[in-house]
DNA sequence: AATTATCAGACATTATTTAGACAATATATT
DNA sequence: AATATATTGTCTAAATAATGTCTGATAATT
């Protein structure tokens, strides 16, 4: 790192930057600057601007807003901690919504109340049950939250419980077997918007019981994208091929077993080999870190919660629209 | 700078942060007030609507209650708490529709035509279309025609063709996951009548592409009985396990792939010998006549078209009300 | 020379408003 | 069962406002 007369500290960021870890244009950036007073980043000593890290949060919060409905003149001067208020109830709000209203009355179950509810059902082995309880926590929690807060806790659980002898295997099945037919459902469900963003997502041979892919896949979706689902046991040559005709701009693969597996290690070096440099690859699931340098060497993004994605769906948007 | 001129309070939401909250698109919205009177926001200066928490809520209980079969007219002008009431109710009484409700249809449009949609969205790879074509036809043939007149050829076709290599893998693998999706679905999600008959469905290790045990599940579900479906890479011993827990009459299991597995046959075998006596075993998929040898040893039931299983059905239960 | 940022202003697109028309469903009547 | 009537979601139009994007001149940096 250079020295220089403007102390550069990890907190000051060009437009550039922000541009890209925002989403937004440059120019939206400076117009949301020049008309609401949204932020004042500070110059430098060439009337540059600089930003930092609180500004940085609240262009994404301020993105956040209008991308559930706020015009940007209504919220652009409200303060960070204000605007985290509103994008919250905002979204979750969205969130709860469609899946088809389902009957519920206005549950104020916790999530814990869901998880229980949840596991009972496996326990039971009752697909039903599970199935009902599902959409139970999807109207009330929002699939987001179902997603983040629930799916992933429940299925770590009843895979430890399994481990721990004191599930079978079945009870496991049953859960994501389930939990499969409850996503895949939402994913393709949902009314598509027209929209020229696509993602093709797909677990690997192997990884037959991973559900990781399918969560992203409902996440790209409700943030708008169109999904091209491969499913389970996909080689990779069918997802480029996939790649391929629907000129998608996105590969995601799940990747829940944590096997160090040499075959998979050269199919994903073969998938960057096979696709065009500017497709974007992300990789998720609990089993990804086992394949961490492998993920390094192919420039592929590694997504570990599912709030991460909409942030890289953006940048890549942004990538594409310049091309 | 434009001068602003309503500070957003907790409680002011614009038209379109309503419409993402309630599921209702602005035209209805304004519909609904300027026909009925339903709610009354207030204007910002420039008039803009305005609206608040409350007009929020009661958009929600009248969508609900329309998506139930009110009509807007005769529920628009109810108070939010009449509302909760109407459509607590209401939403309850629909949860226990009967499942004949969806499958009876008057079928007007071919099998072909419905052939022919799904085809189309499998070879682009839509997941999304060939999930509505589904639909289409479940509601226009019913799910017994759509499992034996539709899906079977349908699956068998594009096999054929990936054979032929005029399809490539991954439109088989989008079908078989967009199909499973649709009917594991519709397995879970009918409301379960009261019944002590149970049947376990699964599709043995190695059988990542089995969509046979599910189509059985579906019917089997049709017929009242309660199914428990462990999915695909189920073991035996779990199978066994999942039987013995749940004290079902019937265990099923589908076989695509005719791959003649030494090891799947053992498995039968020994599936054979660690179920009671009388409880019987049923064998599906276009896969299972390659253990015909075998079917006979354990006596099990080679269901080749879904139409021989309600005789199975009620031999089943006949068997053990005798008992 | 080529790139990038800045600024002010211009431009294009989208959102919202009103009132009304239309087409598809649902309900009632014959 | 067929027909008429009513209901209701969607769409149109024109006007205005809000907002995203572009332009062209200027300046700084590489």
């Amino acid at each position: 790192m250079t020295a220089r007369q403007t102390k550069v500290t990890d907190s000051q960021h060009p437009i550039q930057v922000v541009s890209h870890r925002t989403g937004l244009t440059s120019d939206v950036i400076r117009a949301w600057e020049r008309r609401y007073n949204a932020i004042k980043p500070i110059r430098a000593s060439n009337s540059r601007r600089l930003y930092n890290d609180d500004d940085v949060e609240k262009l994404i919060l301020l993105r956040r807003a209008t991308s559930v409905g706020r015009r940007i003149g209504d919220v652009a001067t409200l303060s960070i901690k204000q605007l985290r208020k509103l994008v919250d109830t905002d979204e979750s709000a969205v969130a709860r919504l469609p899946v088809q209203a389902i009957q519920q009355r206005p549950s104020t179950g916790s999530v814990m109340e869901h998880f229980d509810e949840c596991f009972d059902a496996i326990t039971q082995l009752n697909n039903e049950d599970l199935h009902r309880s599902l959409s139970k926590a999807a109207t009330s929690l929002g699939i987001l939250f179902l997603l983040e807060d629930l799916l992933r806790p429940l299925l770590a659980h009843v895979r430890d419980e399994c481990r721990r002898g004191a599930l079978r295997d079945a009870h496991y099945s049953v859960a994501v077997h389930t939990i499969r037919g409850f996503l895949t459902n939402f994913v393709i469900r949902e009314p598509l918007l027209e929209t020229d963003y696509k993602i093709v997502c797909a677990s690997p041979p192997g990884q037959v019981h991973d559900l990781s892919a399918l969560r992203l896949a409902v996440a790209a979706k409700l943030n708008g994208w169109q999904v091209i689902s491969l499913g389970i046991d996909s080689s990779i040559d069918e997802v480029i091929y996939a790649q391929d005709q629907a000129h998608a701009q996105l590969v995601a693969l799940g990747i829940t077993r944590p096997t160090d597996d040499p075959l998979l290690a050269n199919q994903l070096r073969s998938l960057r080999a096979n696709l065009d440099e500017q497709i974007e690859i992300a990789i998720t699931g609990s089993g990804a870190a086992a394949y961490f340098d492998i993920l390094q060497e192919i420039h592929a993004h590694y997504i570990q919660t599912i709030s991460e994605l909409p942030l890289l769906l953006d940048r890549v948007k942004q990538d594409s629209r310049i091309k």
